[in-house]
This record gives C-alpha cells, structure tokens and sequence, in this order.
DNA sequence: CTAGGAGCTAGAGTCGGCTCTAGGTCAACT
DNA sequence: AGTTGACCTAGAGCCGACTCTAGCTCCTAG
C-alpha cells in the first residue's frame, strides 16, 4: 500500500533523487513519511506523479505543474484557472506535434533520397 | 543576393547571437566574408539554416546536426551514415510525436472534465 | 571629423532540469 | 558491536543551448 522512494524510482523510471527534486520543487504536496521520517508514497501519490511525468514529457515546465497542483490542492473555487492553464498547455502540444510532424515529413523525403541514392549505387 | 547577418536574422527568427554561435558549433560551414571580414549569408546557407532550425525544433541536439553537416562537406560516399543518422533521427521524432499524442488524450480528457464541471456550476 | 550603428571575437553568464556529494540517521543482519 | 544498505537534507555541480558583455573595427551620415 505504501512505497518507499526506491520502489517509486524502479517502476516510474525516474531516479530517487528526481523523486525528491520534484517534492522540493512543489510538484506535489509533501509526500508522507514514516516514523524514521522516510517517504512513504500512496496509490494517489502515484497517480498524480503518473500525471506529471505525462506533462513534463509534454514540455510542461516545473513551474506550471506547480501551479496547476496548487491550484488543485487548494479545491473548488479555482476550475475557471486550472482550465486555462491546460488549454494553455493543450494548444502548446498541438503546436509542437504539428512541428514534429512538419520536421518528420523533412526528415523523411530526405531518407527517401538517400534511400534512392544508395540503391542506385548498389546497382551501378 | 548575399544577406548579413542581421538580415538572416531578422528573416529566421534567431538572433545573431545564434547564428554565429551555431556557425561556432560547426552546424555549418564557415560563411563566407566581406572585404571587411562580415559575414555574407548566400541561399544554400539559408536553405541549410531552415533545415537546422527544422532538425533542432525536432530535438536534434546541435553534435548530430554537427555531424550531418560534415558528412554532406564531405561529399560522397558517406550516404549510408547520413541516412543511419536520418534514420535514428526519424524514429526519436515518431516516438516523440506518439508521446505528446498520449499527453494530449490526458490533457484534453481533463479539459473536458473541468469544462463539464464549469457549465455544471454556472447552472447550478 | 566625429557620432552612431552594425558587425567582429573571445569568453563569461544564465536558465531549466536534473544529478551528484557529503555527512548523517536508522533498521537489519552477522 | 559492527557493517551494510536504503533513506534523509542541504547544497554543489553539470549539461545543453543559448544569451550577453567588453572591447574592438569599419562604414556612413551630419
């Protein structure tokens, strides 16, 4: 039920002192700790750093992930700003696929070329 | 014909800062000079620059671009490592571009929510 | 003939996001 | 009792990619 730090690290695949860089960072609320003063995480904790991952993975910076935990730490009342700060970020992932996906059809007529090019020489 | 580098900058959207320091970063050939030692910008420079501005704004790290550009100076007969490195490039960008479709069914699903909850609210 | 503006170089500084170190606590084996 | 190993904190260090500064040259306009 509750996961020390190391087992958060094995099957998140960040690193224990990652793990805590974000807990310092504000990236989520304290995280409980045992007698020995250690962390124990819960099934929530997990969740919410599931969430996190997704979003840094997506180019969110710390600080808005911050601001968005905040945000959902202090309750109702603030949905009207949690939701701008998503579709903020939403349209920013739009834009950014649409520039991979730009950067892929480069990358790929230029495999095609040399694919060609290569090919062309085997036989000549 | 030939463009300062204010001018490339200006076109481009880099400043000069990063237009020479990308030179210095061998992203490409040294361009060519004026009588007074300023650098003059033809179109095939143009031409490669938008192609680094495409491969960077995909997340190849300036020692890949680096290395693509010294394999064309080279001229032929490195076509297949251009293309590995194409190649390796191309997958990064399909997995990116499936990692940020993933973040946004995450984000576009709490979206919904909030705006669900928001509408619910301003009834109720 | 001088003041401004764009360019030049070498090198220092900044920023975001980790990543690691030093020095310590604690519980479990041996 | 001693050693190991996971954990703790505070803070230093690192890396990639810029970004800026100082001090210079050159050209042009007034």
């Amino acid at each position: 039920m509750g996961l020390s730090i190391g087992q958060v690290a094995e099957r998140t695949g960040l690193s224990v002192h990652t793990l805590r860089f974000y807990e310092k960072e504000g990236l989520f609320s304290p995280v409980v700790r045992d007698a020995g003063g250690r962390r124990v995480y819960d099934d929530e904790d997990l969740d919410w750093l599931q969430v996190c991952i997704r979003l840094r993975a997506s180019g969110m910076p710390l600080p808005a992930i911050r601001r968005y935990n905040e945000l959902v730490r202090q309750g109702h009342g603030n949905e009207a700003e949690r939701l701008d700060l998503l579709r903020e970020h939403q349209e920013r992932v739009r834009e950014q696929i649409g520039e991979l996906s730009a950067c892929l059809d480069l990358i790929s007529r230029k495999v095609g070329v040399y694919e060609g090019r290569l090919s062309g020489c085997s036989l000549g």
